[in-house]
DNA sequence: ATTATTTATCGTAATATTGCAATATATAAA
DNA sequence: TTTATATATTGCAATATTACGATAAATAAT
């Protein structure tokens, strides 16, 4: 297989899922706090920040766009990537919501 | 390759994406909802609630255990697994910092 | 027009993930 | 002890991910 069954899941549920897999590998948080750390959103950059190659730079930014993290605007010959407000307070609220429900719990187990 | 260069970045960076990428599967997200909404931390009835196999949902709890989002203790015959609160508030936190900075920021592009 | 610069895409090798049937393990009940 | 119940592990096929060299595409500068 190797094929994740998201009909199986609400679309809330994937979206979430979909957002925290891109977020799911170290070079990616790493360029996410990049973004948010330098102040202008500076592109090609990234490439000499990160200790990969520009492929695989290139590769990751990519799926940051495609789950709706990023955002790229063409600025020239330089392309100039900045992070989604929406998309990460989107999370922000889902994990608040989610320490919300938990306070009220009381353990039984574990 | 396929391989992640995890010494590459930092124990932080590591640890949010260890996390997130245990997050970043439907079925695991689904997992976590409804261990927080079932208020006690009932156990193989995760795999009557999900629409996977049992050595499926099986091996999705390890992956939540390994990455240190939820814990598990026997109890008698069955497990009995819940939610580690101390992760989820880490990850918490860590989108409320990020949140906090985005919003000074006013941006220059995108 | 030619050349440099910047980013994306292609191709490919190594490895990881997803899903499940079959089977193992471990405790409870009879 | 045998049987039932609950969960984990193994093995495997299909697919996805990671990383990068080589190359393409697209604009800027000369």
């Amino acid at each position: 297989m190797g094929l994740t069954k998201t009909d199986l899941f609400t679309v809330k549920q994937n979206e979430i899922a979909t957002m925290l897999k891109a977020l799911g590998h170290p070079a990616r948080v790493a360029i996410l706090e990049y973004l948010i750390r330098v102040d202008s959103c500076i592109c090609g950059d990234i490439v000499d920040e990160l200790p990969l190659a520009q492929p695989t730079v290139s590769q990751h930014l990519k799926e940051l766009k495609t789950a709706g993290l990023i955002k790229g605007s063409i600025e020239g010959t330089a392309i100039c990537y900045c992070v989604d407000k929406e998309s990460v307070s989107l999370l922000q609220s889902y994990f608040a919501g989610i320490s919300l429900q938990l306070a009220d719990k009381e353990k039984r187990c574990c």
